[in-house]
DNA sequence: GCGTGATCATTG
DNA sequence: CAATGATCACGC
């Protein structure tokens, strides 16, 4: 895809999304002269990606926040119409091979959700994908009870792989913040650590906000 | 293979 | 019908 330049400052950021506001994915498509895939089955990262193009996002595949000068990461959020999210959010791998303790705030996690740009987009998946309508994104900021809630997530889960019990960690862990497969598929392994501290092969993990977080995020914004 | 962007689809 | 576990594409 053809990239925006990147913004310099926040309000030139916050400027460029009050223009998106009411737009459909297909008229963002238009304008970056891009195709609009039939369906997500295939390119189920289309929306965010299409969204980093343009209101130019590049942290490419780095993991640091996606507006790297002005330390915000992009969110897109699928929405029902009612306003409730859809699906939970990604965030970040999982570190399994975290040798030495790091703290909270020297997380992927902490970096990423310190400020956030999220892009409600209305996704039902009967709404056809060029005109499923951005609803209206705006800036956050975690502030602390956000912040207890997810550090103690993120602590119970962190202390569990470092104990090597990552194979006995579901999607029921965490209030806030849970981890699941995050892969290709069930078959790929990486380095992990067992209860020994042994070298082992581990199925990768990713850290996703549940829907009742970012439910509460959306609240808060606008009231609902 | 790993990390980015996520949604899909089966199941309880 | 929500949620967990599985999956898809791309850059390097």
């Amino acid at each position: 895809m053809n990239f925006s330049p990147p913004p310099a400052t926040i309000e030139e950021l916050q400027h460029r999304i009050d223009l998106i506001a009411g737009l459909t994915l297909g008229d963002l498509a238009g304008e970056l002269n891009v195709v609009v895939p039939e369906n997500l089955q295939v390119e189920k990262g289309w929306p965010g990606q299409l969204l980093e193009a343009y209101l130019g996002a590049s942290a490419g595949n780095l993991p640091e926040p996606d507006f790297q000068l002005l330390g915000v990461e992009l969110k897109t959020l699928p929405i029902n119409r009612d306003g409730k999210p859809l699906e939970t959010t990604f965030v970040s791998v999982a570190p399994l091979t975290q040798s030495s303790p790091i703290t909270w705030r020297e997380s992927s996690i902490y970096k990423k959700l310190r400020h956030v740009l999220w892009v409600p987009i209305i996704a039902e998946r009967d709404i056809p994908v060029p005109l499923r309508q951005i609803a209206t994104p705006f800036l956050w900021q975690m502030d602390a009870q956000h912040e207890s809630l997810l550090k103690n997530d993120w602590e119970e889960l962190m202390e569990l792989i470092t104990f090597g019990h990552h194979d006995k960690i579901s999607a029921l862990h965490g209030e806030a913040l849970q981890l699941r497969p995050k892969a290709a598929d069930s078959s790929v392994r990486t380095q992990a650590f067992n209860q020994q501290g042994q070298p082992i092969q581990a199925p990768p993990k990713g850290f996703y906000l549940r829907t009742s977080f970012t439910k509460q995020i959306l609240t808060k914004q606008f009231q609902l």
